[in-house]
DNA sequence: TACTTCGGCGCC
DNA sequence: AAAGGGCGCCGAAGTA
């Protein structure tokens, strides 16, 4: 790996960065101390009971009788050999080292109580060993005046590295302050009530509406994507949905919308194919249990279009008349060489070029080189210029937040959000500033954005948690 | 005991 | 030619 800074800009960014990340690793984001520790001990309870009754139970015995005194109900070697060995269920899948998968997925083809019971155990040992651990094992001790008296408390101060990643986004550890659950709201809820304000604040984290399809469209400039991002009345999400389920608009739900964002354009522009994507979004009919406004399945929907199944791909390598396999390459094919045909031949040049002088130059001065295969040619220089809205956007905030003399706090950075530790009486002031940097002065600076940059902000009360922040309009 | 690799899984 | 881009952390298992 060879890859560096090009530009004088690009070195300045780097520079510049580091310092305004160093000022935010040293402001430190609070934590609810007391709830850390009683949460550990409340899932540490938890997670020994629901393992007493793996021990207890008929396929336990069966564990212990194989494995005797080497028995390790956490090991999922011995999970593999008991289920697909010595059970006898069908093993769909093996990992890239020829053992049994163990994933999520392969056991949720098992339906099995023990093995729903270990699926449970897992979630739960990850959010305490992982998340809670994680943090607790970075707390250090700290004061607050909350407006009275002085009140103890915690803070913990994530690193967020700029030299680390290939394609220069960020990266962060000590904790990881970039996957912190949030889509599964139990655990969400669990882990993200621990991250407080400060007495008298409120958090507040503000990130950019899909930068990443923005930026790559200021690589591209597709004609479509361009009229998508500049006309907020249409919805590429939702017109994927109607095509991959065949459904008209009326009948695209936020889940459906989700299916189309989340099962299809997002892989296609990360370099999935459609064998990969008929699977995914066939399965998501099931696990999201997708119906019509009537109630009717979306399994019987598309059956009454025609598709009797998913299909597999024949011996000619060819998905079969009829399945939904042959309906989503169809799909795939309009998708890149109708709707999307100008950004599909940027990509066919971008990899082009650099197989003939074998080094790209991203839009914010990066170079990129060395042995580098398609989907990554294609996808590294729009993530790391993606971050680079967010990295000059947050060296322009911590600047200005500084030249104003407000108390405000950056703490934290994921990727495309900034959160901030906010007094309640700068909220207004705060938002205000974050607009006009990350929207306004963030286009003035790189005359290269060509698109329209959106922001949202979510906002928790005064002295309130991160899981409880809530969208506000600014 | 210390280190590495693997599989798994959380996020954008 | 490869088959979905980028990270960091955990525990198990293998190795030094």
């Amino acid at each position: 790996m060879n890859n560096l800074p090009h530009t004088e800009e690009a070195y300045d960014l780097l520079h510049q960065g580091a310092i305004a990340l160093a000022q935010v690793e040293a402001n430190g984001i609070r934590i609810d101390t007391e709830y850390l520790d009683r949460t550990m001990e409340r899932l540490d309870t938890k997670i020994k009971r629901l393992q007493g009754s793996l021990r207890s139970s008929t396929v336990g015995k069966v564990w212990e009788t194989y494995y005797k005194e080497r028995t390790n109900f956490d090991s999922n070697t011995q999970l593999g050999t008991i289920l697909f060995d010595v059970l006898g269920h069908e093993c769909p899948a093996e990992t890239a080292s020829g053992k049994h998968k163990t994933d999520e997925k392969t056991l949720a083809t098992i339906n099995h109580p023990f093995v729903k019971r270990c699926m449970t155990i897992r979630k739960m040992q990850k959010t305490r060993n992982t998340f809670l651990q994680g943090i607790h094992h970075e707390v250090v001790p700290a004061k607050f005046f909350n407006g009275s008296v002085w009140e103890t408390g915690g803070l913990i101060h994530p690193v967020f590295n700029l030299h680390l990643v290939k394609t220069f986004r960020s990266s962060s550890d000590s904790p990881n302050f970039h996957n912190f659950p949030v889509r599964d709201p139990k655990i969400a809820k669990i882990i993200r009530q621990a991250f407080i304000a400060r007495p008298g604040h409120r958090l507040v984290e503000i990130d950019y509406s899909g930068i990443e399809v923005r930026v790559a469209a200021c690589y591209h400039k597709d004609p479509r994507m361009l009229s998508y991002l500049n006309d907020n009345s249409t919805d590429m999400h939702r017109d994927m949905a109607m095509e991959v389920y065949l459904l008209p608009q009326e009948e695209v739900t936020k889940t459906i919308r989700y299916c189309g964002k989340n099962g299809f354009v997002f892989p296609e522009f990360y370099g999935s194919t459609y064998t990969e994507r008929a699977r995914e979004l066939w399965g998501m009919i099931g696990e999201l249990n997708l119906t019509l406004e009537d109630g009717t399945s979306l399994y019987d929907h598309l059956e009454s279009h025609g598709i009797r199944g998913l299909g597999e791909l024949g011996e000619n390598g060819r998905p079969p008349r009829g399945s939904f396999l042959a309906h989503i390459q169809s799909v795939e094919n309009d998708f890149w060489e109708r709707r999307f045909r100008v950004y599909h031949q940027w990509r066919n040049r971008w990899v082009k070029q650099y197989r003939e002088r074998g080094w790209i130059l991203s839009k914010t001065g990066f170079i990129c080189q060395g042995y580098m295969l398609r989907n990554e040619i294609i996808n590294y220089p729009i993530q790391g210029s993606a971050f680079h809205c967010l990295l000059w956007s947050l060296i322009r905030l911590q600047k200005e937040i500084k030249r104003r003399g407000m108390k405000t706090l950056l703490v934290g950075q994921i990727h495309d959000s900034i959160v901030a530790d906010v007094p309640d009486e700068e909220l207004g002031d705060y938002l205000a500033l974050a607009k006009k940097v990350m929207t306004v002065d963030l286009k003035k600076a790189w005359k290269w954005i060509c698109v329209p940059i959106e922001i949202e902000a979510e906002v928790t009360p005064v002295d309130g948690n991160w899981y409880q922040k809530k969208e506000v309009e600014i």
